[in-house]
DNA sequence: CTGCCTCATA
């Protein structure tokens, strides 16, 4: 926000106004240039010296970065707006398009050949790199700031392992990780965290019991990575080394990462322990998203009293859509439809407007609990009235409401009313599943055929189609599909319990 | 200037 005490430019619009009229030039750069006068270009200092602030405070305005842009294009003053150059980096390397990072680099070097970039500057432009996952970007970029001179920077090496680590360049993050001279504990942190999310939590934790002095980001880190592996028990117990023998204060994203683990596991118990803890120090009044995962977990953990009693316990200025979102998809899987609708209209009626997600769940508790009717609304409330445009999810809900309360022909009909680009084999395997329980046979033919255009390698599909052909006392059919799924080597997945 | 980030069909 542009503080408008003493400022000239009262208002964000106002601002915009002024600044797209001043900049805006038909001369060429260097005409441009040679007309400013003396007062002209006073004022163009002070410009820069506003904007420049002005982005420092909001980091991410896209708007007012881009004009800053165009001043900088336009004017050809970039010998001493180094700054404000890395201030438009900054923003554009955190933006949804990262890419303007780079156009706006190779601007200003078609402009401005020997333009001296600083170690900020190859900072921000290797880490919008990272964020487009773009390595062979990413690999031209490092070999320009080592040309440059940066080759053993601490903090564009750090980027540079960032980078080269979230695109899946392991070999070449190693690499530069192993030849840096010195490494803080962030780079250390890069490295883990990078290397967990890519997978590869046993060397991550290697270097984690290697690294002289972890934080709380270190241990979030890997608690982080093996939650994602998979390794639930192995996050819970180094939440536990970490909270009992090491002393170290969770912090929320701890809490982030170890509540998932907690839910995959399923024991309400721990929930306890956890939520109980997380209230004692303090940890979980001040986010909202430690709130509502803690809803989700109490609700995966098959408590959806604690769950519900928790929500209450938020404060309504507190609460956000998420915090309604996962009520409703808490009451959606234990398959309490008509608590989930009364949630839905509650939260319209305090000003909330739902997004996809909490359609998703709203359409998944009807289904779960057999409220047809209701559900169709939904459906048609969202494309009417909230202009969302379904996604797969939406249609695989219906689909599922439908087939479960045996009205299969309609489920098919919008099945085969999904658009192709969106359409994949997860709402065609719902419908088998509601063709196996009602014994259709022929319907079922059809489901199997689209199923096995897109996807061949799932089990379930081959035994679920036999079923129905057993069922329907078409034995040697049901074993020419076994044979087939054999000699495909499709996947078969044994049932699995929490357990 | 660099690191961990809530809810969604089977």
């Amino acid at each position: 926000m542009l503080k408008s005490t003493n400022s000239p430019f009262p208002s964000k619009t106002k601002f915009s106004v002024w600044f797209f009229r001043s900049s805006t030039s038909f001369l060429s750069p260097k005409q441009n240039e040679a007309h400013l006068s003396l007062s002209h270009q006073h004022k163009k200092n002070y410009k820069k010296y506003f904007l420049f602030s002005f982005l420092n405070e909001n980091p991410t305005n896209q708007r007012v970065s881009k004009q800053v842009h165009s001043h900088l294009i336009t004017t050809a003053s970039f010998s001493h707006s180094v700054r404000l150059f890395n201030a438009v980096l900054r923003c554009y390397a955190v933006s949804e398009n990262p890419k303007d990072a780079i156009f706006l680099y190779q601007q200003i070097q078609s402009f401005y050949l020997y333009f001296k970039f600083d170690s900020f500057s190859y900072a921000f432009l290797i880490k919008a790199c990272a964020s487009l996952k773009d390595l062979a970007l990413g690999k031209q970029f490092h070999g320009v700031e080592i040309k440059m001179g940066f080759e053993s920077h601490l903090y564009v090496q750090t980027v540079l392992v960032n980078m080269y680590v979230e695109s899946g360049g392991l070999v070449e993050c190693k690499k530069v990780f192993d030849e840096m001279p010195d490494k803080n504990t962030v780079t250390w942190n890069v490295m883990i965290t990078g290397l967990a999310k890519q997978g590869d939590v046993e060397f991550a934790r290697f270097l984690f019991e290697k690294m002289p002095d972890r934080n709380i980001v270190s241990w979030s880190g890997m608690i982080d990575g093996y939650t994602r592996m998979n390794q639930h028990r192995e996050a819970l117990g180094l939440f536990r080394r970490m909270v009992a023998d090491d002393g170290v204060d969770p912090s929320e994203i701890t809490f982030l990462a170890i509540l998932p683990a907690v839910w995959n596991i399923g024991d309400v118990k721990i929930c306890r322990l956890i939520h109980g803890y997380g209230e004692k120090r303090g940890f979980l009044v001040s986010d909202i998203r430690v709130m509502n995962s803690l809803i989700d977990t109490y609700a995966k953990c098959g408590c959806m009293g604690s769950a519900l009693r928790f929500f209450d316990e938020i404060s309504t200025d507190t609460k956000n859509l998420v915090s309604w979102t996962s009520l409703i998809s808490g009451f959606a899987m234990h398959g309490m439809g008509k608590e989930a609708v009364e949630s839905f209209e509650r939260m319209e009626q305090e000003g909330w407007k739902p997004n996809r997600v909490t359609f998703v769940s709203v359409l998944n508790a009807c289904s779960h609990g057999c409220l047809v009717e209701e559900g169709l609304k939904f459906f048609k409330k969202m494309v009417n009235e909230y202009q969302i445009l379904p996604d797969i999810k939406h249609y695989g809900c219906l689909v599922d409401m439908l087939g479960r309360t045996g009205r299969l022909e309609e489920a098919e009909k919008i099945a085969l009313e999904i658009p192709s680009e969106i359409s994949n084999e997860v709402v065609w395997r719902i419908l088998l599943g509601a063709c196996s329980f009602y014994g259709d046979v022929e319907m079922g033919e059809r489901v199997t055929e689209k199923i096995m255009e897109m996807e061949r390698g799932y089990g379930g599909d081959y035994v679920l189609m036999s079923n129905i052909l057993v069922g329907a006392g078409r034995f040697a059919d049901a074993q020419r599909l076994r044979r087939l799924m054999d000699e495909r080597n499709a996947i078969k997945v044994a049932g699995s319990s929490l357990t």
